[in-house]
DNA sequence: TCCTTACGATTACAGATGTAGTCGTGGATC
DNA sequence: GATCCACGACTACATCTGTAATCGTAAGGA
């Protein structure tokens, strides 16, 4: 439904997913540092953030905070269906073959995803 | 390490991994009608994927024959990965636990999942 | 009151992407 | 041999992305 979320755009909204409102400054504050943006590049993406409907802001004086319109939890719903539908023909189980296969998980991973798995079964 | 590789060129992708050698008329044949492209786009994404080092060709006459130059399991793994560094910390049980929360998960998946698993302990 | 500053809005610009169209040419056709 | 066709190469062009810089202005300090 919302529109797509670009990685650069992603930065941001991870920032405000972890903590909201926050003006832009706040938000260029949390960014990560590696990435090295300007405080122009920040707000570029917050314009751009609210036009795609996903931010949303209050007036605070002269300033906007910011605040997510969307639910992470949303977010990574569709980005994880995108994944599945694309690579793994919609279906959950391959991915998980996979994943496990290439990634060698602990035998703590397992014991983990078996004890969650037992628990839903319930 | 290999370029990126877009949505679009994915869908050209897909064919070749699925059939290969073919030539451009017989990956355009084959790719869904549903996305209405001309021979030309496909065309376009044949060079475009030649460039990025994911496609090889011999030639046949004076047309040539295309064929990935890059794993589906490899590119497949990158994506995985990425996804799940991108929005689970790289970690692979709380993706499982999101699709498990959302109800994405059959029974007979989880199932299916558990078999796998214990698979892989022995 | 004038100056500086900090905001959001607007503009910039190169590279990627989606979606083709045009060009030059080697083969096939008559 | 003259035509035409089909191929890959090259060009086109709007939009999206990454990464800013500039503009107009309100608020705050001197």
């Amino acid at each position: 439904m919302t529109e797509r979320i670009s990685d650069a755009e992603h930065a941001v909204m991870e920032v405000l997913w972890d903590e909201a409102p926050l003006t832009a400054a706040d938000v260029h504050q949390r960014i990560d540092p590696a990435r090295g943006w300007s405080d122009r590049t920040v707000k570029t993406m917050l314009s751009r953030l609210l036009g795609k409907g996903v931010l949303a802001y209050e007036e605070e004086g002269r300033r906007y905070l910011y605040r997510p319109a969307v639910a992470r939890e949303d977010y990574v719903s569709t980005e994880s269906r995108r994944l599945v539908d694309r690579l793994f023909g919609g279906r959950i189980t391959p991915l998980v073959a996979h994943l496990a296969e290439r990634d060698e998980l602990t035998d703590a991973d397992i014991a983990e995803i078996e004890a969650l798995l037992k628990a839903l079964k319930s």
